[in-house]
DNA sequence: TAACTTATGTCACCTCATGACAGATGACAA
DNA sequence: TTGTCATCTGTCATGAGGTGACATAAGTTA
């Protein structure tokens, strides 16, 4: 049996609705010319009640990457633990893709628009970019846990940023479309590959 | 003789006010509660002088950095041109705490100050990194100029992106006094060539 | 149905930020 | 010194982002 009841159904039904109403305002306008009012008067909900299901313009913005984002940090922790953190990282980024390629088409669709917006818009360039920071800490504790030194280790600090270097560069300036940044995820891994001595991550 | 007439002084002095004013205030009250207004009230002020002078808050607050970040950036185009990326930026990144140290007091207890601020401020953490990242564009075209590629390699990238990373380790969570920071920046330039392979940035 | 929990709307309020306009003040030439 | 000009500044008005308080409506559970 389903155990969401008729409530917890109609929030997530508001809340996909808001990200779509704002996404679509937000790519034919423009972010900054767009007010919260706007959207929550396409979702015909009033402003208040928009602040209750993102606590800012930014974010229901961005609410779709930071959805991607959970994905991958899940598929990061649950990696084996002989994993090396560079392979654990390197295969949760492939899983996170290959969860998206084949989950809710609406998903990937939403997550093209966000692309879109993002590169039109430099404060969510900037935002989203945050946001993949934010991740930092588990990211470091997971690193730290497979290198076996604490989080405050410095050789584990610089390679939780490569990683990171990785994550963003893989993911910041994409296309819409999901074949090529999987071929440019490739490319990068490879190229990291090139420049970084055996076992740089252990 | 000096070219700068009576109306100049005056700007830069209300400026640097403005900038001590509201380190002083965000430090004693915290950031976010801090008004603008308490800020322009304490220079005596008006409100709308303080946005005449900085266009945000968080402007004022990391305005310090951004200088630093500005004698970082021409440090690093005034390199020789035949060192390799990795040299120029290292070796820049020493100038600029170099001149840190032997410029203005006044400056390195300011410095001091904003980091003490950001370590306590979240949302301006995540100001640094933008700010940090802002300066990509002009790192992008050095680091392609001595490859010898244009901006859009993946390559080139990827390198810029490694660079940006050390900048951040040595910069973002360093002790507010130079000589530590300084040492620690040694230490992340050392673990860097332990991982990296000789010529990853030619 | 009754009692509860929770989502929502309304209202009021604050801060940040910007445009328009007028007055004050420094810069500069005659 | 004086007059003109550019520019800095203050005042006022406006709009958007964001939040707290409280009542009400709706879903949930007994």
């Amino acid at each position: 049996m389903t155990t969401i009841g008729l409530r917890e159904r109609k929030k997530r039904k508001t809340r996909i609705a808001l990200i779509d109403a704002a996404l679509d305002l937000f790519l034919t306008q423009g972010y900054d010319i767009t007010t919260v009012d706007q959207v929550a008067a396409a979702v015909d909900v009033s402003p208040r009640t928009f602040f209750r299901y993102f606590a800012s313009k930014e974010e229901v913005a961005l609410s779709t990457c930071r959805d991607g984002q959970e994905i991958f940090l899940r598929a990061l922790c649950s990696r084996p633990g002989e994993e090396s953190p560079y392979q654990a990282v390197t295969q949760a980024m492939r899983v996170t893709l290959a969860a998206l390629r084949e989950g809710d088409p609406d998903d990937a669709q939403r997550l093209a628009k966000v692309r879109r917006l993002i590169d039109a818009t430099p404060s969510l360039a900037a935002g989203l970019m945050c946001m993949i920071n934010k991740g930092d800490r588990q990211l470091t504790e997971e690193v730290a846990r497979r290198r076996g030194t604490d989080t405050d280790d410095l050789r584990t600090q610089f390679v939780v940023s490569i990683l990171n270097t990785l994550l963003r560069v893989c993911f910041e300036h994409g296309s819409p479309d999901l074949a090529p940044l999987s071929e440019r995820m490739e490319r990068i891994l490879a190229i990291a590959e090139e420049c970084l001595r055996p076992g740089w991550d252990r």
